[in-house]
DNA sequence: TTAATATAATACCTAAAGGTATCATTTATG
DNA sequence: CATAAATGATACCTTTAGGTATTATATTAA
């Protein structure tokens, strides 16, 4: 249920540029509007194109985009993309292998919840944040407001 | 999605000592079964003590049992007695407010799956774990098995 | 060709969760 | 009472996610 900041970092980062999916934003842009840690977002950036969810630009002017159509990227493969994974134990317990003669009492119940969240990561694709505007009010009460940048 | 390794534990050793809700388990025969890391199980004993989930009893021929009638604990119970918490955002991002004029994409699928998760965890309780009968099995691949005890 | 401005690489620091060690206290029992 | 066997309290260590700092490299444009 809670995905690692550096996860929910990446599915802001990447939606926030969804809304143009041809300009080239630089990590000063991107700062601006979704006020994560400057140096941690230029980090993860980097670590977004060697993913190949974005194409970087470097030098003068350069900067970010989405690498690919915006209808191949799943929110499932954003959360590949930043090493984590939602699979990994079924089990509500966390075993990974469990031998009980019976499914104990949570077990179908749990099951179900996760492949709900499948289903939904992996059907919400980026093309659908691209109808959202104002996405920068989201930002309301972080507390990255006086980082100094550089 | 995943809770912490000390909710996971909690649900463990709760869902196991709910096979005999009257027998006093000491903390050796927990380990022997759980294979929970001897001295954060009993630091986590402890802990499920004084947050009203276990009664526990001192001394020579002491151990731990379920405090309260195993109906009246639910699993949410559990979560919160590990100081852990799944309400906390709402928001798929990780926004504690957010100010958009229209739901984003993910909004409502996601707020489906946490009221999902919140009725799972909320309406199973403890009672319903005393069928498990060889719940021992469970543990195949755990590292602890080498952990020397004390 | 040089300065400015961007990303890339790498190493280091910090905070929190998970885990360990030590000593104190409680209780049953010989 | 003395000892053994249990939990309680507290402090410390370790690992990892999150975050910071420094230096290198690429690109544009005066
Ligand atoms: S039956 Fe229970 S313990 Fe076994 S894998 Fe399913 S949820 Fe886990
Ligand atoms: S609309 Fe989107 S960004 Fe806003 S609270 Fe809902 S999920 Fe979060």
């Amino acid at each position: 249920m809670n995905f690692t900041k550096t996860t929910e970092y990446a599915f802001r980062i990447l939606s926030y540029m969804a809304k143009d999916e041809s300009h080239l934003y630089n990590a000063n842009e991107l700062y601006e509007n979704l006020k994560i840690p400057f140096r941690y977002l230029r980090k993860q950036l980097t670590l977004l194109s060697k993913a190949g969810l974005l194409i970087s630009e470097q030098g003068k002017n350069g900067g970010y985009k989405i690498a690919k159509d915006l209808t191949t990227i799943s929110l499932l493969d954003i959360v590949h993309a930043t090493g984590a994974n939602i699979s990994g134990n079924a089990c509500f317990f966390g075993f990974s292998n469990c031998a009980l003669a019976e499914k104990c009492a949570i077990h179908d119940k749990w099951a179900s919840i996760y492949e709900n969240v499948n289903n939904v990561l992996i059907s919400t694709n980026l093309a659908e944040f691209r109808k959202i505007t104002n996405h920068e009010v989201l930002i309301t009460n972080n507390k990255f407001i006086n980082f100094k940048k550089d």
